[in-house]
DNA sequence: CATTATAAGTTTACGTCGTAAATTAAAGGT
DNA sequence: ACCTTTAATTTACGACGTAAACTTATAATG
C-alpha cells in the first residue's frame, strides 16, 4: 500500500513497535532482543521498522522516552492530587516508588542503562527533564513551607538519591536479606527530613 | 608448547586477559568489546581464551569479581586506618567514594550492570559479600559506639543506598548541573547522621 | 630413543546479528 | 494509460560468539 503514509500511520506503527519493543526489552534485556523479533511481531519483514526508526538504538531511545513520559505523568498527579507540602512530597515518592517497583523493567531502562548519545535523542531529554522537574518542584514545596532548611534543589536530590539509591540496589537484588526495602525507604525519609527540619 | 600449563600459568593467562578486558570494557562497555578484539590484544588467537574461559560471560564475571575484590580491599584498609567509630565511617566512606569516582568503569560494571546469573559466580559473590560486609561493620561501630540509634544493618543499607544513589546519577550525568555532587554526599550524609543521632 | 597419547593452540565453519543495497509492487498525479 | 513516487520485501555483507575439526609440541612409556 505505497504512497501516503499520514504522520497518524507513522504515529501509530511508531506506537505499536514501542509496545511490543517495551515487552520484549523487559523480558529478556535489549541486547537480547533482534529487529527480526520485533519485525515478526508486528507481523512486517525485518527491514520495516527502519523506515520508522533510525537503527535499534532510536528505538531503545523512543521506548526509554515513553517510560519517562508515564513516569512523569504519574508523578504529575500524585503532585496534583495534594495541596500540603508534606502530603504532596509523601504522594510523590509513593508514585515515584509504585513506578519503580510496578513497572521496574521500564525504570531499569530508563535510569540504569546509560545510553551515550542520550543527547541525540531529543523526545527522550525533554521527558527526562519533565520527570525531574516535578521531584525539584515536591521539595521546593517543603522549604517553601518552612518545613526544613535548605536549597530546595540540593534536598530535592538529597530525597532523589536515597530514594534511587535504594531501589536500584533493591531491583539488582543487592540489598541484604535482613532489610525490608519499604521500611529502608521509610527510614531514610525519616531520617534525611528529621536532619533537615527547622530547629524549632 | 603443549603438555603442562601450570595452575600458575593458568592464572598469569587469565590475569592478563582480566586486565586487557576491564581495559576495553570500561572504554567501549562490554557489549562493544569482542572475543577476537581481547584475543588479538594478547596476540592469540580467537579461540585461546575459550581454553581458561567458558565463554564471554565467565570473563565479565572474572572481571567484575576483581572489581570487588579491589573495591573490598580499599574499604578494609580505610576500615582499619581508624579505630574511632566516626572517623572509621569517615574514612570507610571516602574510600567508598574515592573507589567509584576513580574507577567509575569498574564501578559501573560491578553495580550498574546486573548480570543474570551471578550466582553461578562464586567468586564474584564472595567478593561482593566482603565488600557489603565491611560497610555494614563500619555502621554497626557507629551504633554501638551510641552515637546513633537503630539496627545497624539497616543503618549501613540507608548510608549506602544514598551514597550509592547518588554516584550513579552522577556517573550517569543526571543531576542537575546546579548540584555539587561531592555537597550532595555531604549534605546526605549530614543530614542522615543528624535525623538518628540520640537524643541528648 | 622412538613411539604414542595428550593437551595447547589454531583453523575452519555455522548460525545469527544489525543493516546497506537492490528489488518489487502499489497508489496518486498527469 | 503511463509514469513517478514510495512502502515494503528480498537479498546480501561483514562481524559476532563459539562448536568442531585439525595441528603441533611435549611428556610419559616401552
Amino acid at each position: 500500500m505505497p504512497r501516503a503514509l499520514s504522520p497518524a500511520q507513522v504515529e501509530e506503527f511508531r506506537d505499536r513497535l514501542c509496545q511490543a519493543a517495551e515487552r520484549l526489552f523487559a523480558e529478556h534485556g535489549p541486547e537480547a532482543v533482534t529487529m527480526r523479533q520485533l519485525a515478526t511481531e508486528l507481523g512486517v519483514s525485518p527491514m520495516t521498522p527502519y523506515r520508522y526508526f533510525k537503527d535499534k538504538d532510536d528505538i531503545l531511545a523512543a521506548v526509554r522516552a515513553s517510560g519517562f513520559e508515564r513516569f512523569a505523568k504519574a508523578m504529575e498527579a500524585a503532585f496534583k492530587s495534594e495541596s500540603d507540602p508534606v502530603k504532596r512530597s509523601e504522594a510523590v515518592g509513593r508514585a515515584y516508588t509504585r513506578f519503580a517497583l510496578g513497572h521496574s523493567d521500564a525504570y531499569r531502562l530508563m535510569f540504569d542503562l546509560s545510553q551515550p548519545n542520550e543527547a541525540d535523542y531529543p523526545d527522550l531529554v525533554a521527558a527526562s527533564r519533565r520527570a525531574r522537574d516535578i521531584m525539584v518542584g515536591q521539595a521546593g514545596g517543603m522549604v517553601e513551607g518552612g518545613l526544613i532548611d535548605g536549597d530546595p534543589e540540593l534536598v530535592a536530590h538529597m530525597l532523589w538519591a536515597a530514594l534511587h539509591g535504594g531501589l536500584v540496589l533493591q531491583l539488582a537484588g543487592k540489598l541484604s536479606p535482613a532489610v525490608n526495602p519499604s521500611e529502608l525507604r521509610r527510614a531514610t525519609f525519616e531520617a534525611i527530613l528529621r536532619g533537615l527540619a527547622k530547629p524549632a
